[in-house]
DNA sequence: GTGAAAGCGCTAACAG
DNA sequence: CTGTTAGCGCTTTCAC
């Protein structure tokens, strides 16, 4: 933007009035004659007038912009909450800033980038901040809300998913299907919500009198999720590998049954029996048709958007941290055991 | 943002030098000597002071910002794009605006908000614009590249694909698998992107002797498609429906298999072949191993950032059109017509 | 209702 | 190398 650009005073001068007056017409809620805005908008049509964002944003202190932070898309269901969450934002007036969060893991600058760019507030969507960065974001006045992850500081608004109850399902609902053999697949094993959904999991388990039989790690992708299948699957004998799997996400689920079928020669739900977490579009399809936690996405997404905005409006609101019921989807990647010629 | 903020002159006073002093130890390129530099750096440790970007923006008249314009992220070949581009662009220094455009097509105000914005550049994703709004983008001096689709307005430069090759290559390769009942299925009909590859697709068919032998639309997406594979293999004989078929895009291609497999007892690619278009991660899974035509989404990424960074960089720059070439990726759901009991 | 004047927080000459 | 001085383009008192 080298091109000198056309200013209120520009305008101001064709239309044969002050500088205010044009400032004025395009503030609906400043007092102007009709007859002054006319002309105004007259001269600004004329000479392609357009405010500058920037300098209002200066000089009001508020730049009608809000920070959207994620980690990766290549999960639909991110895609699917970034969409939904920006396209709402946007509806209210909002502009977004859209930060990738870098994948070495350096954060902190991003987190600096954040601050100096004065947004009004921060969305986050599957990020995990530690206390440090939250407390600095959070201390300078930023409103936050974190969704689908959490951290261990008070002073931000978190929206999350009842991962817990979602992992006591998943392992109460495979081992009463007569799953003997029950294995972990876990995201990013630090992660707040991998750790509450494996933990919940754990504790399923355990209240059937089980305990995980085999645990690995995708890091929630794909790929990562092909080759812990492989390792998972590896045994020679049929009764030393798992017989069913609780993924900590459904791409993981999907990546998990997919290897399964086509590389180890294994059926789902058969031979093995699938949970992922989520319910991504995807998830429902005849090709996947995955059992799973739903995760109440709309309802997550409308509770964090206003949530921010009334942090936004009263920054003395109060944070919350809320966290929504999963809904079990019981698809065809699970069923009861059945003793078959090849379980002997 | 109500709280007064921490401003350079508030650093000036702690540190004991001028205001822009503070203003120099914060800009990489000005000179200041270690010891000032290390003063101000230590009052603005302190103080927590963050320069305002905006202030800099306004002053700057840059505002190292690039908009972002994308349609919809249900297509995971769009959140592919939007991803590289963004984490690229991100590195380069750059603040990303994100426009979702909105369902209703009301793309005007879009672009008027783009203009306010002061955006030194703007990617489209997958966007059609009107001859007229590129023309107001373009004419304000904000230069903008659209990738994967085109307007027919020289003003702006555009990365695409070569869809007629790849429509030709479809429609030709399933003739000459044996097929006799190709049909397509349109994405957008008015995009061009669509109306390239589905006159490539009939020139492929006519230069083997055939023409579309049912024609249905899915607006690119996976619900409409599947509407769209009901209707068109809704006929009562197998010889009254396609043996083939070519979607506009993958995400409807794997629409049209899972219904046809589900719903409508049809084989891939025994009773139908499929082919579609793009190459997303997805269509390579066992699931679907969908022959398509990949499209070089790296390679469109780099060309498209690279000229998108030098419009801003040199505005007298010359508006460039590239088409890149596809590659056509044989998988399994396409092969040749075979003799079976049920044709007849 | 309207114009004049005073900045928002910063960078960029300009002298020294 | 450093401080002083002008603004960037806009909103917002404040008189009239």
């Amino acid at each position: 933007m080298k091109r000198k650009s056309i200013t209120s005073r520009d305008v101001a001068l064709l239309a044969g009035v002050s500088q205010s007056a044009v400032s004025r017409s395009f503030s609906p809620a400043s007092s102007v004659s009709e007859k002054t805005r006319k002309k105004v908008m007259e001269a600004a049509r004329q000479l392609g007038y357009r405010p500058n964002t920037i300098a209002r944003s200066l000089i009001t202190r508020s730049s009608r912009t809000i920070a959207v932070v994620t980690y990766s898309l290549q999960n639909p269901f991110y895609a699917y909450l970034l969409e939904k969450a920006s396209r709402f934002l946007q509806q209210q007036g909002y502009h977004l800033l859209l930060f990738f969060a870098p994948q070495n893991g350096d954060f902190d600058m991003v987190v600096d980038d954040l601050i100096r760019s004065q947004v009004e507030g921060v969305l986050m969507l599957a990020i995990t901040l530690t206390q440090h960065q939250a407390a600095e974001v959070a201390d300078f006045g930023i409103p936050v809300v974190i969704i689908n992850r959490t951290v261990e500081y008070s002073g931000i608004s978190q929206v999350g998913s009842d991962n817990f109850q979602g992992g006591y399902w998943a392992g109460r609902y495979l081992a009463s299907l007569g799953r003997q053999r029950i294995a972990y697949l876990a995201g990013i094993p630090e992660s707040t919500t991998n750790r509450q959904r494996e933990e919940g999991f754990k504790a399923g388990l355990a209240a059937e009198g089980q305990t995980c039989f085999l645990y690995d790690v995708g890091h929630y992708r794909y790929d990562d999720a092909c080759d812990a299948a492989r390792r998972l699957f590896a045994a020679r004998q049929r009764e030393d590998m798992p017989d069913a799997l609780f993924a900590a996400n459904d791409l993981m689920a999907i990546a998990v049954m997919e290897t399964l079928r086509d590389e180890l020669n294994l059926t789902v739900p058969d031979n093995v029996s699938v949970v992922g977490f989520d319910d991504m579009a995807m998830s429902a399809w005849p090709s996947h048709s995955l059992t799973t936690l739903q995760q109440p996405v709309e309802q997550m997404i409308a509770r964090a958007t206003e949530l921010l905005l009334k942090h936004i409006n009263n920054p003395d609101a109060l944070p919350e941290q809320l966290v929504l019921p999963v809904t079990p989807r019981i698809r065809q990647s699970t069923a009861p055991t059945v003793l078959s010629k090849s379980t002997y």
